[in-house]
DNA sequence: ATAATGAAAAATTTATAAATTATTCATTAT
DNA sequence: ATAATGAATAATTTATAAATTTTTCATTAT
């Protein structure tokens, strides 16, 4: 098997074949939309998309690894240094969560690619990665409501990680869908306002014995 | 469509039923035990089940509501009276997902019963109703910790519902399989340990703005 | 060199027939 | 009456062939 481009312009058309396949993926669903549609959509043999991706399912990871990207690109622009760490918090979670649901309701297609991605290796690494971002600007801002008395924990990264478990459930496409969207929303606030109560409570994450 | 029976003797029938049932569908999968296997372990003919059942998937649901009930029944046992409300709600949760992980360890193919769960409206009533329970039980808990002033919420209500979402990834057969088993009870605790700060925090759960 | 093609091979999906399984029901037994 | 059967039918699954899609690669173009 060839190795992949490395180029500059191969970094430009690997992101117009990423563009192309969020389009048909969130349109007709990953399974219906075959190599030869996005190498159409992308105005190229369906063999030269091998020479940018290693095969269908790393076009998948991409779109994926790409959505990850603008949640936290929007999180990072939404982000308001001047406010507490509580809202921040608050808000990295719920902007997180927000988007996926937007996403949901625009394109319930996306279900199918969040499932296609659980069910490989490289997927859940794509996956895995978010998650290790998302846990490290998590415990930077547990660590700054520490420093600055507005939290009230012993250990700062098993609190950023209760906040991030506690919240898993509503960062799963499928769940989500079942759980009924509409719903989402009002249960994610009462768990991030219990949570968060937790952060600034006095014994909170105390060694157990 | 026959009506199904109702007698005595009839409960107990069905009580086989689904312990057979709950046999082959641990050892074989529900997809590849059929309403044959089932019948001949009940030493009965297929036909006979449908007095009993409307169809396979009521089997199915029966198991499933089994197992709740047996979870139940093991917080029922379990619970402590004269352990605090925070001990008391930990153990709620912790002992459903224990229960659920054993389950999973030792026969993981109850993960398809799960999924088929999800897919029937009937299914998700089982579920949705153990679900209702579980609230109640934790609403009375948090409400109890409230009166002695061991938490300090001013929606009890809210509060439950709280711990009941920021647990409910645990709460989930796929999720905690795909989790990994052997991580799923630590980060529970972690996680408990937050909610419950939370519960005994000042300014849990405050109407919001 | 890098980029791209298009035809060939491998893998997967779909269509269809055959076989199995789920479900009903007329009948028999208690 | 209630319980149970087993044969008949309906629905589903499996096996197989045909078609499609994915993937590779030798070749051409820039």
């Amino acid at each position: 098997m060839m190795r992949l481009q490395a180029s500059e312009a191969a970094d430009e058309t690997r992101d117009e074949i990423v563009r192309q396949a969020t389009q048909l993926f969130t349109h007709y669903g990953y399974s219906k939309t075959n190599i030869g549609d996005i190498a159409l959509a992308c105005d190229m043999s369906a063999g030269n998309l091998y020479r940018y991706f290693r095969n269908k399912q790393a076009i998948g990871h991409a779109v994926v690894a790409r959505f990850f990207d603008e949640v936290d690109a929007c999180i990072e622009r939404g982000m308001d240094e001047s406010q507490c760490a509580e809202a921040r918090v608050r808000f990295v979670i719920t902007a997180a969560v927000e988007h996926t649901v937007r996403e949901l309701r625009q394109a319930p297609k996306i279900v199918e690619l969040s499932e296609m991605i659980c069910e490989t290796e490289e997927g859940q690494a794509v996956v895995g990665e978010h998650v290790q971002r998302n846990l490290a600007r998590l415990t930077g801002l547990v660590r700054e409501g520490v420093a600055n008395r507005e939290f009230n924990v012993n250990d700062a990264e098993a609190a950023a990680r209760a906040v991030q478990m506690g919240t898993k459930f509503f960062h799963i496409p499928f769940a989500l869908a079942q759980h009924g969207l509409d719903r989402v929303e009002a249960d994610l606030a009462v768990t991030l306002d219990l949570l968060c109560a937790g952060l600034r409570g006095r014994a909170a994450c105390q060694p157990r014995d």
